[in-house]
DNA sequence: GTACCTACCTAACGTTTGTTAGGTTGGCGG
DNA sequence: CCGCCAACCTAACAAACGTTAGGTAGGTAC
């Protein structure tokens, strides 16, 4: 039910999603879902909250999976996987929070930034890590053009096409890095 | 009354965009609306519309005014100015564009896709331009960056703050194309 | 067997939505 | 002064929304 309702908060977003909707999609009617949830915002809460619960985990499983280990650059790759694979592998729950969280409610997406906050600090501490020569009034900003480039790929990679995840969040790191015309040197598509 | 749609799709989406919300901000009945258009859909295809014309438009401007002349990567800072611009300085329509455009239903959007895709090869002649060198199975994925980059300063960014629009456009030019410790060596915030 | 609980359904409620038919107003052209 | 048209209004329509009250089926506990 609750991937039911993210799949559909992507596809149309939090105001034309309906109870109804998500009631038939898992074969009950709308009334039952007041059953388990509250009300429409409570549903989405939690929807939303496991999206970024997914992002959290799989940005942790990095963390304990290469302590210490591997050079900056390989480790901010694999967080780019990482949280590439939140948004394409692990349900529609992350790419239902980046995508439709602004179609939320106001009072709704209060409930939810202080979990969003606290995953973006865990990047801003990574980045730090990994660029230490850069002035720190301006990794906020680092940050925000790496989720943009991240980010934005669900409205455009196809986890079926010619470039694999591992390949996009090598682009995407090189890319980070150092800039685009890096973006040849890399090693091939894979 | 085009802008108050524009406004209004801003901050609330597409669905939750009320015709009588719209006709309240400018004074008049939701049933006058009809007189300029023949349904919702036909309105916000409108603003859609605009939403691009804009940032056609300010593309356009930057491509007449430095015809040959200066470097390559001043050609690329002034259209990401442009860009920016067209977001932030030109009315709510080119911001509702980006931020409301996923949340229409798909009748409207096909209608719109043309516009998109002509804006699209604009940059893509760009990029190839003033990166002659990059692969151009590439040079797609290098423009999806850049919009990604520029796109989510929406969320972001604001006009009043300390980084004016010319620093915003700088910094992610030099992010672009020379990677993130190109940003400290860059001249200071303006 | 009785009590109870979870998971569902039916059927409606009040509200809001996009939309429409028909009426009113004011200004401009002749 | 008359006719006309654009711009607006009123008042309602059917449909769809979130939500709720009350009822039913099936399983488990004792």
């Amino acid at each position: 039910m609750l991937d039911a309702a993210a799949e559909r908060l992507v596809a149309q977003g939090y105001t034309a999603t309906t109870l109804r909707e998500i009631a038939a999609d898992i074969g009950i009617k709308a009334g039952s879902i007041y059953h388990h949830f509250e009300s429409k915002e409570d549903l989405f809460i939690e929807v939303f909250s496991r999206g970024i619960e997914v992002m959290v985990d799989a940005f942790g499983d990095v963390d304990t999976a290469m302590n210490g280990c591997d050079g900056e650059s390989d480790r901010l790759e694999a967080h780019v996987r990482a949280h590439l694979g939140a948004l394409f592998e692990h349900g529609s729950f992350t790419a239902a929070h980046v995508t439709a969280f602004f179609t939320a409610p106001e009072e709704l997406r209060s409930a939810i930034v202080p979990l969003r906050d606290d995953y973006e600090h865990r990047w801003n501490a990574l980045l730090a890590d990994v660029l230490p020569e850069l002035d720190s009034a301006r990794l906020p900003i680092a940050r925000l053009f790496l989720f943009g480039a991240m980010n934005t790929t669900i409205e455009w990679f196809d986890l079926s096409g010619d470039l694999s995840l591992d390949g996009l969040a090598n682009l995407i790191t090189v890319q980070f890095l150092e800039g685009v015309d890096a973006l040849n040197l890399q090693r091939s598509t894979r």
